[in-house]
DNA sequence: AAAAGAGCCGTTAGCGATAACATAACCGCA
DNA sequence: TGCGGTTATGTTATCGCTAACGGCTCTTTT
C-alpha cells in the first residue's frame, strides 16, 4: 500500500465545444466527423480528428443517447456467470453483436426473482435497444415492465411456456423425456436422480418432470434421489454418488441421472475410483454437454443444451429488430437438444 | 417459430411529465419522490408513488445522469469470462458493490490490447464512476485515456509494474518464485513446464520468469516445456502431459509445473490413469486454486491467486473514492498468494 | 408580535449531445 | 446569367431529467 503519482489533472471533462474551439469549426461539424455522418470535407475532417485525438476527447454517450434517443446497449439478464453455461451463451451473443453497433450489458440475478426484477428495472432505466433474459418465469411486475418497454425482448434457454415477446431455447421437458427414453431403451431399471436443491431452477424442474413422465409410462419410477447446494460441484457429485449408492446396496441402482455435467463428472470419478464398472454395473448421464467433459477418463453421457447457438439466435433477433423496426415480433425458436451417449450409457438393447 | 401476441403498445415512452400530470404535482416533486431526496409530504409521496406504479413508469437514467453528471456505473474490463478466474473476481466485486448504489458493467477483451482499448473507450464514453481493469499492461492510448478520465482507476490481478492510479493484486513473479522454491526444497530436479501459447498473458509470463529465476539460482533449468492454445483445457492437459512425458522417457522428468489448474487437473488424471505415482515418481502443481480441484481424485498442488479478495478490494477502493472525493489516489494493495501443497507436491525434504 | 426557521413545492436554467432545418458556396448547364 | 442541385457548414430547438434557488405557509422563538 503506497501513495501514487496523482497524474489525474482532474480538470473539467472535455466536451464537443472544446474540440470545436480547438479545431475552429462548429460543434455540429465535430459531431458529424466523430460519427461519420453527413458530408464533411476531407480537410476539416482531418483537422477535427486531429484536435480530438490531441485533446484526448471521449464523446459523452449519455448526452448523445438523450439527444438521439438511440442507445446501442442490449441488456442481458442471466442467473449466474460461474457455471459454464451462461458464459457460453454470452459467447454466442458476442459473436453476433460484434458485427453490429450493439453492445451487451450483463446483469446477474443469482436465480432470485426479486433480484431479477430489480436488475431488469435498473437495465430498462438505461433505455437499452433490447433485452435478452434467461427463462420464461418472471415476477408479474417484471413481465409488465418487459411488455411495456417497447423494445425487443428475447427470453432464452427454455421454450416450455409463454413468452412475453420472442424466445429461443430448447424444451427442457423434452430433453428430460428424451434422456429417460434412452435410459429405458438401454434396459436400465433402477434409476437414481441427483440434482440441485433449487426450487427456482425451473429448467431443471422441467427436465425432471419430463424425465419422470416417461419413466411412468414405462411403469418405472425414480428409485432414490439426492440433492445438494453450494460448494464444488465436482466434489458434491462424488459425495452424493457415494451416499446414494451406499444407501441402496441391498437393491442396487443401475443408473444415475445427474442434473448437470459437473456433478455427473464427480460421480463418474467416484465410480472409476471405486472400481465400479461403467456403464456395465451402472450407467451415468448428465446434462449440458460442456466441453470440459472431453478431458475426463471416460466420456459422460449428456445432452447438449445448444448454449452458443441460443446466444447467437437471440442476438440475431435483437439485431434484426433494431435494424428493421417492422421485423416480426413474437418469434419462438425451439432448438433440438442432441443426446450424446458418451461412454457411460449403453446403446439401445434390442433394436426391436 | 411462430407469430407472437404483439402485446407491446408501442406508445411513446413515459416521462416524468406523465407521472406529474397523473398525480397533479410538478415534475420536480415527482423527481424528488422517486429519488428519495428533499422534503416531500407523506401525502404527495404516496400519491406520486401510486401514479408511477400504476403507469409503470421507469425513470430515464440517461437524462438523469446527464442532468446530475452522476453515473452509478463501474466499468469492469477483463480478458475473459470463461476460465473460472474472472467470474470469481466478479463475485468479489459484486459483494462489495451490492452494498452501494454502484453497478458493475463488464467488458471482455479476449486478451487483445486493441480490443481492450476499444472497450475502454466505449465504457468511458458512458462516463462511469470508476474503472476496474485487469493487468498493468495497456496500449499507450489506453493509459492516456485512463489518466485523463478523472475517475478512480484500479488495475487488478497484478502488482509487478507501474499502475496508472490504484492497483490490487499479487506479485506473479513472486508466485512463480515461491512455487519454484517449494519444488526445489522438495528435491525435484528435472522440471517440465506446461502452459498456454499466449504471448500476451503477462501474468503467466511473469510467473514463468520468477519461476526460472529461482531455478537458475539453484543451478537448475526447465528441462522441457509444452504449450497449447484453445480447446478443452482438461483434455489438453492430458495430451500435453502424455507428450512431454513420452518425449523424456530416457531421462524422465520428476516434476511438472502447469500454468493453470485446469491443465494441471488434466495432467493429474493422465498420470493416475497410467499408474504413475504422484507425487512419488513425479510431482505436479498448477496455479489458481480453483474450487473445482476439491473434487479431483487427488488434490493438486496450487497457489491461490486471491481472486475474490482482489475483486473485493478493488471495488472497495472505487466505492471509497466515489463516496469521498478526497480519498487518497494511487493506492497499491499487494496480496500474498498462498501455496497449497495438496497431494501432488512433496513437503520440504530436509528441514535443515 | 415580528423575526427566524422549517417544511413543502414550483420555476428556471442548464447537462452535452443530435435532428432538423437554414445558409452559403460552388458546380454545371440551359 | 441565372436556376436547380450538390456539398459543406452553421443555427436553433429539443431530449428528460436535476441543481439551485425562490416563494409560500406554518411553527417556533424571544
Amino acid at each position: 500500500m503506497s501513495q501514487g503519482s496523482g497524474k489525474t489533472p482532474a480538470k473539467r471533462p472535455l466536451t464537443l465545444r472544446d474540440v470545436s474551439e480547438a479545431s475552429g469549426v462548429s460543434e455540429m461539424t465535430v459531431s458529424r466527423v466523430l460519427r461519420n455522418r453527413g458530408d464533411v470535407s476531407e480537410a476539416t475532417r482531418t483537422k477535427v480528428l486531429e484536435a480530438a485525438r490531441e485533446l484526448g476527447y471521449v464523446p459523452n454517450k449519455i448526452a448523445g443517447a438523450l439527444a438521439s434517443s438511440r442507445v446501442n446497449l442490449v441488456a442481458v439478464i442471466i442467473p449466474s456467470m460461474s457455471n459454464m453455461v451462461f458464459p457460453e451463451v454470452m459467447t454466442g451473443i458476442n459473436e453476433v453483436l460484434e458485427g453490429t453497433e450493439l453492445q451487451p450489458v450483463v446483469g446477474i440475478t443469482n436465480y432470485k426473482p426479486e433480484r431479477e426484477e430489480a436488475v431488469l428495472y435498473q437495465m430498462l432505466s438505461w433505455r437499452p435497444s433490447g433485452v435478452i433474459i434467461a427463462g420464461l418465469e418472471h415476477t408479474e411486475a417484471a413481465k409488465a415492465m418487459m411488455g411495456a418497454a417497447g423494445i425487443p425482448i428475447v427470453e432464452i434457454m427454455d421454450t416450455d411456456g409463454e413468452a412475453v415477446d420472442s424466445a429461443v431455447g430448447i424444451s427442457h421437458r423434452r430433453a428430460g423425456r428424451k434422456m429417460a427414453q434412452a435410459i429405458i431403451d438401454a434396459g436400465y431399471k433402477r434409476i437414481g436422480f441427483l440434482g440441485t436443491k433449487m426450487p427456482l431452477d425451473h429448467r431443471a424442474r422441467k427436465r425432471f418432470e419430463g424425465f419422470t413422465e416417461v419413466l411412468a409410462k414405462a411403469k418405472l419410477e425414480i428409485a432414490d434421489s439426492e440433492f445438494y447446494s453450494g460448494g464444488s460441484a465436482l466434489k458434491k457429485g462424488r459425495e452424493m454418488t457415494e451416499a446414494i449408492l451406499k444407501r441402496n446396496e441391498e437393491e442396487p441402482l443401475d443408473f444415475l441421472y445427474y442434473s448437470n455435467d459437473m456433478i455427473g463428472a464427480g460421480g463418474l470419478m467416484y465410480c472409476l475410483d471405486n472400481g465400479i464398472d461403467v456403464p456395465g454395473d451402472i450407467g451415468l448421464a448428465g446434462f449440458n454437454g460442456i466441453e470440459f467433459l472431453d478431458g475426463l477418463p471416460r466420456k459422460l453421457a449428456t445432452m447438449d443444451a445448444c448454449r452458443v447457438e441460443i446466444g447467437r439466435a437471440a442476438a440475431e433477433i435483437i439485431a434484426k429488430r433494431v435494424e428493421d423496426e417492422k421485423a416480426p415480433t413474437g418469434e419462438i425458436i425451439t432448438l433440438e437438444p442432441s443426446l450424446d451417449y458418451g461412454e457411460t450409457l449403453k446403446r439401445k438393447k434390442k433394436p426391436l
